[in-house]
DNA sequence: TTACATGTAATCATTTTAGTTACAGGATGG
DNA sequence: CCATCCTGTAACTAAAATGATTACATGTAA
């Protein structure tokens, strides 16, 4: 198993959204950039959208960023694009049997552990901002896009 | 997406076979508990064999521990029954265009911090023993299984 | 009104998961 | 030795999720 593509493409897209902020872009455009269909870029914007991250208008090219890049973190694009719901990284197995005393406290006992865990992991996401990216991304490059 | 329940499975195999340690029990049994068929049992319990963390002879039921509670941690348990790749607990999206200096650079740049996050997530469960979660389950029950 | 954009539903192939059945082969006691 | 119970494992299935694709309704603006 493994998260959800959305998620990197989400990064992508607002990355490239700041990066092209002079020029109004279609979700075309951003597409050819990921790679892939123009569909899914708009079913994805329509997340971040959803979420405030971007302002699109109905029929118009050239969605912005709703806060600057230092003020999005990956966590904020990681929920907006909704890869892992809220304390279920990690799934359970259904109905263990309850006469037995282990099945029925396995849950109990072992879920707090698993929700600290995929909290770390998103604290990790909470402190990097799309700045941080961008950063590491102009280090390499500063053609124009 | 989530990751699979043979993680949360392994634990409460591995958490039963201690807690029945004085009597050999089958897969059968173990899936009683678990609630599953005992051909996913054996799957996993092939598994945690192969990560040496429990001893299995063909044809005899009554798997051993290979180690003490106390010296496998949840991430020995994760690691064996394979649920998510070292370094790929988030996908990328395949080959972004490579003449755009986003697309170029955004894989490289996301990467490091994917692996970061990871890694937390991964530290927590170094810390947690089978131990720890016996103890929680014993506060609870004390009955016999 | 024409051209081009976003929004979104419907469909599809692929992959993964978990369950199920079936059976080969090991172990053991009578 | 053989009947019985077990593990090991392959093959098949249903269900769910992902990402791609097509199609089209609707919005915008020159």
């Amino acid at each position: 198993m493994s998260i959800s593509s959305r998620f990197s493409v989400g990064i992508h897209i607002l990355t490239l959204i700041d990066f092209n902020k002079e020029e109004a872009r279609s979700s075309e455009y951003l597409a050819a950039s990921v790679n892939t269909n123009p569909a899914v870029i708009r079913k994805i914007m329509a997340m971040l959208k959803k979420a405030e991250l971007i302002e699109v208008r109905p029929g118009v090219a050239g969605a912005k960023l709703a806060k600057e890049l230092s003020d999005i973190s990956l966590l904020d694009v990681y929920k907006a694009v909704n890869v892992v719901k809220e304390n279920e990284l990690f799934s359970m197995h259904d109905t263990p049997n309850p006469k037995c005393p282990i099945g029925k406290n396995i849950q109990q006992a072992i879920e707090p552990l698993f929700v600290s865990a995929q909290l770390a992991m998103e604290k990790v996401l909470g402190n990097i901002t799309l700045e941080d990216v961008m950063k590491d991304i102009a280090k390499k490059e500063n053609t124009e896009c």
